[in-house]
DNA sequence: CGAAACCTGTGATATATATCACAAAATCGT
DNA sequence: ACGATTTTGTGATATATATCACAGGTTTCG
C-alpha cells in the first residue's frame, strides 16, 4: 500500500511546452471572486478548469444537510474533468475559497486539442489513475482506520492538493483550514477532529506556521493513516 | 448524487467492431484456475486483464490481516489497468473464483493500438471516470451511512460487476457470495452483515435464485446507500 | 470600535457497531 | 455417505465515536 507521493496537478507540469502553450492558447482565464461558485454538484456540464492561483474547495452535502469535503485545491489543479469525459452532472460542487484564476477548457477544445496530441491521453489517463488509487486508499482507511488517521489521511490528502514544499522539508498549507473542514473531510465529528488535531500537533507530525497548517512529516502522516 | 446505471465493462461493449477484433488479435487468452492468483497487492506489472468467463476477486489486505474485498468482477471486466498506465505497482490482489478465461494485454500493445485508435483512449478515460465516481460516493457514504446503507451499496457494485440482468428484471448475481466477502466489502462486521443482509431480504430488495442472491429492486437498494 | 458570528477545547452521555460466544445448518472432500 | 470445515443466525457485552452542553477565543464587518 505504501507508494510515492505526487501533486494531482501533474497533467500541465509533466507536458511538453509545446502543449503547454497549445493549452493556455485554447483555454480561457477566468477570476472568481471569493465564495464564488463554480458550479453545484447536479450541474450538467461539460466544460473542466485548471486553477492558476488561489485555492477552491469541492464537497457534497448529504441528505441530513451535512457538507462532506473531498478536497481543497491549489494552483495546478484541475477540476470537472469527470463531467467533461462522461457527460455525467457534476458530482461535486466547486466553490472558490478566495480571489482565485483559473483556465476555462471547453470539451470541444479538449478532445480537439487531445486527438492531436495523444500525450494528452496519456497524461489525462495518469491523472485519473491517481485519483483513482488515491480514493481506493481512502475506501479502505474508512473502514479500518481510527478517527486519528482519518484525520491524518485528510492532511496528507491536504498536502497533495494545495501543499507548498519548503527548503526545510515541511509542507505548508497557504490557507486557513478549520476544524470544520477537516471533520468534514475526515468525515468524523468536528469535536474529535479538534483532539485528533491536537494529538498530532502534540507528536510533531502536524505545525503551525502563521495561521497555516504543515505538515511536518508526511511519511509518518501517512502512516498513521496506513491500513 | 443520483445517477444512471452501467457496467464497469463498458470498455469493449461500446466499442466499433473494426476496433474489437483488433483488441483480440493483440491480446493473448489465458485459463485461471479455481483460486489461481493473477498478481499480489505490491506487484510490479504493466499488463492488464480482460474477463471473458469466470469472476475474479479484487481484494486488500490490512494490516492486521483482515482482508478488505474491492470487487467482485466478472465477464466483461477490465482488470490491472492502473498499473498499465502508471507503471505504479498492483494496488490490489486479484484472484480467481473458479475457472476463468481471461485476455492479456501487455502495455507496449494497449498503446500501440490506442494511439492507432485515439477512440480506444476515450473509451479508458470513460473507464475510468466511472470508477472514479463509483469510489468517490463509497468514500462518501463510508462517513454518512449506516451498517444497511453500505451493506445495499456493497450489493449496488457487485450487480454492476457480475451481474445478469433477467427479463423479469432482476439481476441475479451469479456466483455464491458469503457473508464474509459482504462484510469485507461493506467494510463491516460479519454478524452485524448478516443482520443486514436478512433485513435487506424480508424488505424484498434482495432475494435468492438458487444459491446466488439477487437484486430485486436497484433503485430502492441505492436509495438506501443514498447520502 | 464593538457586537455578532464563527472557531476552538473539553468534559459527560448516548449510540451504533464491533467483538465475543456458541449452536445449528450447509457444504466440501474423500 | 459421513465426518470435517465452513457458513450462518442471534443473543450479550465492550468500545469507539457521535452527540450534547457550554465557556473562552478570534475573526469579521458594519
Amino acid at each position: 500500500m505504501k507508494r510515492q507521493f505526487h501533486s494531482p496537478g501533474d497533467l500541465l507540469k509533466a507536458m511538453p511546452w509545446s502543449i503547454r502553450r497549445e493549452f493556455r492558447k485554447v483555454a480561457v482565464q477566468v477570476e472568481l471572486r471569493p465564495r464564488e461558485i463554480l458550479f453545484h454538484a447536479g450541474d450538467v456540464g461539460d466544460s473542466c478548469y485548471l486553477v492558476r492561483s488561489g485555492a477552491v474547495k469541492a464537497s457534497v452535502v448529504a441528505r441530513d444537510g451535512q457538507e462532506r469535503l473531498l478536497a481543497i485545491l491549489g494552483p495546478g489543479s484541475l477540476i470537472g474533468e469527470l463531467a467533461l469525459i462522461d457527460d455525467e452532472p457534476r458530482s461535486a460542487t466547486v466553490s472558490a475559497l478566495r480571489r482565485c484564476e483559473v483556465l476555462h477548457l471547453t470539451k470541444a477544445a479538449f478532445f480537439r486539442m487531445a486527438d492531436a496530441n495523444p500525450m494528452i491521453y496519456r497524461q489525462a489517463l495518469r491523472l485519473l489513475t491517481g485519483r483513482l488509487r488515491g480514493t481506493n486508499d481512502s475506501v479502505v482507511a474508512q473502514g479500518t482506520v481510527t478517527v486519528t488517521g482519518r484525520v491524518a489521511l485528510a492532511f496528507a490528502s491536504l498536502a497533495e492538493g494545495l501543499g507548498q514544499q519548503q527548503e526545510s522539508g515541511r509542507i505548508v498549507l497557504p490557507h486557513r483550514i478549520s476544524q470544520t473542514d477537516i471533520a468534514g473531510m475526515a468525515g468524523v465529528a468536528r469535536e474529535n477532529a479538534s483532539r485528533a488535531i491536537n494529538d498530532l500537533l502534540r507528536q510533531g507530525v502536524l505545525g503551525r506556521v502563521g495561521g497555516f497548517y504543515s505538515v511536518e512529516r508526511l511519511t509518518e502522516l501517512r502512516d498513521l493513516s496506513e491500513i
